[in-house]
DNA sequence: TTCAAAATCACCCGAAAGTATGAGTCGGGA
DNA sequence: TCCCGACTCATACTTTCGGGTGATTTTGAA
C-alpha cells in the first residue's frame, strides 16, 4: 500500500466518523421504530466485527520503514584501502613489483629496496623500469603520484 | 505499537484463519440446521464489517516511520586542504621552498621545475638540498611523503 | 612435460639527483 | 648604515637513477 498524504488520512478519518455516524442513527432509528432484538444484536454484531476487523489489521500489519539517508563526512580509515586489481590487471603489473612500487613510496632507494628484498640492486631496477613503463611515466616521483591516483597504492595518511 | 517479529505477524495470520473457518463452520451449521435467512444475512454482515474494519484500518494506519541512518563516505573535497602555517614557520621553510616542494610533488625534475621557475638547474638544487634538511629526509621522494603528513602539500586526490 | 611469464642478475652509459662550498643581489628592519 | 635572511647562481664532486640489452632461473598453468 502507498503511505497516504496527510489530507487523505485527514479524509480516511472524516469517512470513518461518517460511517460511524450513519451506522449509530441506522441502529437508533432500527432500535426506535422496530424494537427488534435481532436488529439490535445485528447492529452490535457489525459494530463489533468492524472493530475486531480494525485490530486484526493493527495486528497483521506490516511495518512500514523509511529511510533517511543521512551523508556523513568520515575519514576513511587506513583498513579501508582496496587495491584497484582491475587496474593492476589492466596494465600486468606483478606482485614483485608492485613491492617495489611500495617500499618506493616510502621514500626508499633502489639500495634500500635490495637490501630489504634480498635481492641485488639490478634486479630493483629492472623492476623499477619496467614499472614506469607500465606506469607510463618517466620518474619514481611521478609513478608513486600516479599509483596512488590509480589506487594502486593507499593515499598519504595524514 | 511495537513492531511485530516474523513468527507473531505469522501467528497472526494463523488466527485469523482459524476466526475465518470457524465463521465458515458456524454458518454452514447454522445453514444446514435452521435455514434461516437471518442467519446468513448476520453472517455474511459479519464477515463484511470484518473485511470492512480490515479495510478502514489500512486506510487509517498512520505510517510508522524507522529512521535508518546510513553513513556514506564521501570525499573531502580538495578545497579542504588548509597549509600548516605553523608547521611551515617551525621549520623555517620559505616561500619559494615550498613553491619548489609543491612542483617536485608533482613529478617535475629539478631542470623542468627551473624552466619554470625561470631560474637556473643550481638554484632549485639549493632550494631542494636545504628542504631536505629542513625536513629532515634525503631524498625527494622522502621530502614528499614527509610533506604531505606534516600537511605541508594536499594529498593525492583520487 | 612443456611453455610463457615472472623474477633474478649483470654490465654499460648517460642523466639526474644530491652534497659541499662559496658568493653575489636585494629588501626590510635595528 | 649595516646586517640578516631569502633568493640567486656557480663549480666540483659523488651518488643515485634510469635506459638499453642480454642472460639465467623459477614458477605456474596448460
Amino acid at each position: 500500500m502507498k503511505s497516504l498524504k496527510p489530507y487523505q488520512e485527514f479524509l480516511c478519518y472524516i469517512a470513518v466518523m461518517v460511517v460511524s455516524l450513519l451506522l449509530l442513527w441506522w441502529m437508533e432509528f432500527r432500535f426506535l421504530v422496530v424494537q427488534s432484538d435481532y436488529e439490535i444484536y445485528l447492529a452490535f454484531l457489525a459494530v463489533f466485527f468492524l472493530f475486531f476487523g480494525i485490530w486484526i489489521a493493527t495486528k497483521i500489519n506490516v511495518q512500514k520503514t523509511k529511510t533517511i539517508i543521512i551523508e556523513k563526512e568520515i575519514l576513511i580509515p587506513e583498513t579501508a584501502f582496496i587495491l584497484n586489481e582491475n587496474e593492476r590487471q589492466q596494465r600486468n603489473i606483478s606482485q614483485r613489483e608492485l613491492e617495489v612500487l611500495t617500499l618506493m613510496a616510502q621514500g626508499m632507494s633502489n639500495q634500500e629496496i635490495a637490501d630489504k628484498l634480498f635481492v641485488s640492486l639490478n634486479t630493483i631496477k629492472t623492476h623499477s623500469a619496467k614499472l614506469f613503463e607500465k606506469l607510463e611515466v618517466k620518474r619514481r616521483t611521478q609513478a608513486i603520484e600516479t599509483a596512488k591516483k590509480l589506487r594502486l597504492l593507499p593515499p598519504t595518511l595524514v
